[in-house]
DNA sequence: TCACTAAGTGCAACGGTTTCACTTTTAAAG
DNA sequence: CTTTAAAAGTGAAACCGTTGCACTTAGTGA
């Protein structure tokens, strides 16, 4: 649910006035158009001039609407931070802080193998391109902030504790640790152990002098 | 020493023929002459062929010695990595990894108070522009693989080993998350204390249900 | 001396983004 | 029901980083 999906549509809101509606109708058609688009060729291959066109706005109305070429392919969904703190405020009793962010990453960030063909697609379209790949990161690191309060806040320290602040950029970082690993649901899994039981030397024991 | 100081020279290299030496030399030209225009009026109001103009050379030129805006600011300087590298492997006996890389940050990555003026300059520069700042910090992640295979290696671990990768990243995220703290340097601190010991939920008894 | 190649040139283009002056639509106040 | 002011949209031109292309220049090594 990182994403918006193909005709996704928001539980949210009472489309209060005539004029909200078209607004939102012709956000909806620009972004349909871009991610049909990008489906078929290839985010890099898909002109904003091209999207503008096809969704028959004129660039200057795209602009409007959305910041930069790679939000047009995702949603602002306020509720992903909602969903990222109740997370935390929400896990069950004996449930460590660490624990609760890695269920949370394994559920929300790591594509489940086996979904929806559409949504299969969805994420390989990000996950192929680089571009997008960075926003999505920038995108969970503006969380950064809020989750880092919401964790000082469940264990009575105070708001700015850097402590927190360590914990909430590492966890949201750690999905982006699992790329390039074979299991990548592990790699997180690991990640996360090491944010929970710290750093733990091998029990090997070995003389230091092994320079190169 | 992250970056290109004014007038730094590089001790390495022999200047083999004229020929290197005269690239090196349009080179230094144009990373002189952007450094100063960026200092003088900011990296935002310099464009790229004014760079080029001052520099007495073609855009084109410009582009064959810099890849990118951002990398007219900085050295690629290969040491870089050695010296990372080196903070774990010539690491006092004794001294935990993370340790040793809370060392290498503390050293290397925060401003340290109270140095030359032109040094001070520079690093503003870097930390009042979001582009200059990004593009640092993807320098440093560049590196997250060698420095995952140095530790596996001190450990006597396989080289894609997940924690191993999960402690590198980490460690070169941590200078990050000391930005917008009032004291960076122990916020860089806490960060590699959460690392090395893991998250211990702070003694305070909470019954858990504080649901805002 | 003679090719070979790396370095540099100038210009035009591309693609994302912004600016500007302008029209149309809709909400709301009189 | 008008008037009005804000919001949404338009069209075209420009800006800026970046790339491509066809070309010249100048060291290099045989």
């Amino acid at each position: 649910m990182i994403g918006r999906m193909p005709e996704s549509q928001s539980p949210t809101a009472a489309p209060t006035g005539r004029r909200e509606r078209k607004k939102a109708a012709t956000r909806q058609a620009i972004a349909d158009a871009a991610l049909r688009l990008f489906l078929e060729r290839g985010y890099d291959d898909v002109g904003i001039r091209e999207i503008a066109d096809e969704a028959d706005v004129s660039t200057t109305t795209l602009f409007k609407h959305f910041p930069v070429k790679e939000a047009l392919v995702f949603d602002e969904e306020a509720d992903q931070e909602a969903r990222l703190l109740a997370a935390v405020r929400e896990r069950p009793a004996g449930q460590s802080i660490p624990a609760a962010l890695c269920e949370h990453a394994l559920r929300y960030r790591m594509a489940a193998t086996g979904t929806d063909a559409r949504f299969t697609a969805f994420f390989e379209l990000i996950n192929t391109t680089p571009a997008l790949r960075d926003y999505v990161q920038a995108m969970w690191l503006r969380h950064t902030g809020a989750l880092a309060r919401a964790i000082a806040q469940e264990c009575g320290l105070p708001e700015d504790d850097p402590g927190c602040t360590a914990l909430a950029h590492f966890a949201l970082e750690a999905p982006r640790v699992a790329r390039g690993h074979d299991d990548p649901r592990q790699a997180v899994t690991r990640a996360f152990d090491l944010l929970e039981h710290g750093w733990r030397p091998t029990p090997s024991k070995r003389t230091r002098s092994s320079g190169r």
